[in-house]
DNA sequence: GCCAACGTTGGC
DNA sequence: GCCAACGTTGGC
């Protein structure tokens, strides 16, 4: 099991619209990056926990926790014209993007990023490196254990 | 809207 | 395989 980060654009799918999705589970589609892409294929475990991060947004953060809800798969809209992120490259005898899909656990307190970076605890962090635009990010064990427990105070058997 | 940082494309 | 040009991300 490994514990991830991952981003959203609050305006396409924030953690209330996480919360109200039918099975609270969304197909996370659009990545189009091959590095965010091979964590999804490669990596995630079904069952690993994330925290769900608000970007490109007022107060980007970190607004819930959820989990990975299933192994990866053909991500539909590569194969659809009408979509922003169709890939005219891409089949489905071979596509190329692929993504799981992501459940709601919890919704949290917005921890912002100069919250974030004013605890030296988490100075390593993939997501606070300059210059980081990686949509999917591995989380370190230690990391989790402090955002979780220390900065949220939840217990792991509450998520 | 600006712009730094990074990823991808494509000519050579 | 190099690298310049271009496109995108995302905080501010």
């Amino acid at each position: 099991m490994r514990y991830w980060l991952m981003k959203s654009e609050p305006d396409d799918c924030s953690i209330d619209d996480l919360a109200a999705m039918p099975e609270r589970t969304v197909a996370w589609y659009g990545v189009r990056n091959y590095q965010a892409r091979n964590f999804m294929m490669n990596q995630m475990t079904v069952g690993d926990p994330l925290l769900f991060y608000h970007s490109s947004c007022p107060e980007p953060g970190i607004a819930g926790i959820a989990r990975v809800a299933s192994p990866a798969y053909p991500d539909e809209t590569q194969f659809d014209p009408q979509s922003r992120f169709y890939d005219s490259s891409a089949s489905r005898e071979k596509p190329r993007w692929f993504n799981v899909d992501v459940r709601f656990v919890t919704k949290t307190r917005l921890l912002g990023l100069p919250e974030l970076r004013s605890r030296p605890e988490l100075a390593n962090m993939r997501v606070l490196a300059r210059g980081n635009r990686l949509s999917i990010t591995p989380v370190d064990p230690q990391e989790w254990r402090f955002i979780v427990e220390t900065l949220l105070g939840l217990k792991e058997d509450e998520l």
